[in-house]
DNA sequence: TTGAAAGCGATACCAC
DNA sequence: GTGGTATCGCTTTCAA
């Protein structure tokens, strides 16, 4: 493969100058610059980006560090990253953490031992603990899930008032036991809050055996469904942070036969293909998960180019969609 | 951050003898090795991948392009691919085509441009045609879709075999005006093929106006759909190559108020979360995704270490699970 | 405006 | 076994 030394020799210059023709084209004589231009077209020569990278420190490359790329919401986040990357010229690492610390330091690690221009990361809850901006000699954007007291870009939703919102619709519909699966990451706990804000602003009990905290997983989900309605209280509603859980909500609901939304509302965040497709089609918090990743990257491509610039926390609302699965006739 | 440099004064050493100590430790001393690992640890020193990368012409990364993450199949395989990348120490670029065959072009050359170790990739069909297996200066492992009369790894379905199984149990349930969601890459292409042959065996006729190309979308597979369900002589049974397109028809059967699978029967390929949760559940044809990724990754990774071993082109089987909606009750 | 040359931080060859 | 040093391919002063 060509080398900018092939390119100097049949252009007839030196490698800096063939380098400045590549950069930026400044301080070229025009002449000289189609001279190289037409060699480079010649020799099909593309510069080697790795030794670039090694003498300018810098690289195009940005990492994306989420729990689960299969969870719809990271999918479509993801998409959005490497959309808004691309078209900047930048490509994009993908990393699974399942929310082990363990993994996500050594992709942090990584990180670091490439040089990367930024990282976009959900991260998981240790590192939530130890985080300080100055940890990472990369810039850093947080999505989803926030980082109290850190002065870090971040791109997150209106959790509380997201929660709130959706509770409240339970409860005009003439819900009164509804149960809530949550996770322990700071986005289902900002759910729960906005939830429980709900019960007690319309006067309902608080009650321990209504909230279950549960692994972001469908089985999981399916599991602490049946819980909640193979007891001598069914729930008449339940309230799941994440769509997986709220795939094994259903299930579950599916398995006993229960009629939605009569025996059973089922309520949740994040569309999905298959949220609008069963019937009744189910009532949620869409996230504009597409924008989110958008913004994400935008605000890292910007601290990239100016690493000064003050730090913002760019808080998203959610769009309540009300549909058959919290709407009973009666 | 210390180089290599660093820990080599530190432990009064020269830079050659850290390396070894870090490659393979052969050749060292064991009192030298310990004074170098512990030099490492104290300084905290990790190698700078973009050096080692820039000096070996090797890399630890590989790079995975796909037409869409946001399709379920693609999204399962990332997820495998990842995985088994992570346990071997690599780490994986993400791109998304569009089936746009430049874009194709830019990351395939971006790729060559960062040295990168390998590439694991579903062609679009511009690719197709041209690709020879000295293209590129990289391992290639293709997947999903089939590369003709070219020597490459590949891990691709039993398209035919599946769909011909698929179509076949549409008929024996009685289904005889089955209409064909296809696409025109090879994959559809050879589903198609499947399902002719089917027709064909059991005397059925092949009509032009049965069979429709149509964009890997949801939305395309709804306005397909539409047509098929709106004429003179609707199908009575859809066959889908895919899960966007099965999404967006089952949305059109929806929209018609028709009864599955007394009205019409739907089948498709993947499995996906909302397939099984739909009532009824889904016929299709289930690909072992996460197989296929695991074993591509492997593919590629047996090509690195040893790029003269001789090509396989791995055939799976799709699994016919049988559920509601393909099975009437008259 | 242009070129020579010094690195970026590793690896690997060749002496010793 | 160990060290010196050329080298990977580029960018970036510094002089001219």
């Amino acid at each position: 493969m060509a080398s900018i030394k092939d390119v100097a020799e049949a252009a007839g210059v030196s490698t800096a100058t063939v380098s400045r023709v590549l950069s930026n084209g400044l301080h070229v004589r025009p002449e000289v610059r189609e001279r190289v231009k037409a060699a480079v077209e010649r020799l099909d020569y593309r510069p080697n980006l790795v030794a670039r990278s090694l003498r300018s420190q810098q690289s195009t490359t940005i990492g994306l560090i989420v729990s689960d790329i299969r969870n719809p919401f990271f999918t479509s986040l993801s998409r959005a990253v490497e959309d808004t990357m691309y078209e900047q010229g930048f490509s994009v690492l993908l990393c699974n953490t399942d929310e082990q610390p363990e993994k996500e330091a050594i992709y942090l690690n990584l990180m670091r031992d490439t040089s990367i221009a930024g990282v976009i990361i959900s991260p998981t809850r240790r590192t939530v603990a130890s985080f300080t901006d100055s940890n990472n000699p990369f810039p850093v954007v947080v999505v989803d899930r926030s980082i109290p007291n850190v002065d870090v870009d971040a791109v997150l939703l209106d959790n509380v008032d997201a929660a709130y919102r959706l509770t409240t619709h339970l409860i005009e519909q003439g819900y009164r036991r509804i149960g809530a699966l949550c996770s322990d990451m700071s986005t289902g706990l900002e759910r729960q809050t906005g939830y429980e804000k709900a019960l007690r602003e319309h006067g309902l009990a608080l009650r321990a055996e209504h909230v279950k905290y549960v692994p972001p997983k469908m089985e999981a989900g399916y599991a602490a469904a049946l819980k909640m309605i193979d007891t001598a209280e069914p729930s008449d509603a339940l309230f799941t942070v994440n769509s997986l859980l709220a795939a094994g909500a259903l299930q579950a609901i599916q398995e006993r036969h229960l009629t939605i939304p009569d025996d059973i509302a089922l309520v949740t965040f994040d569309e999905t293909t298959w949220a609008s497709l069963v019937q009744p089609a189910i009532t949620l918090i869409a996230q504009p998960t597409y924008e989110i990743g958008q913004t994400a990257a935008e605000l890292l491509l910007q601290r990239i180019a100016d690493p000064g610039r003050s730090t913002r926390q760019v808080i998203l609302k959610g769009q309540l969609l009300v549909r058959g699965s919290s709407t009973p006739r009666r």
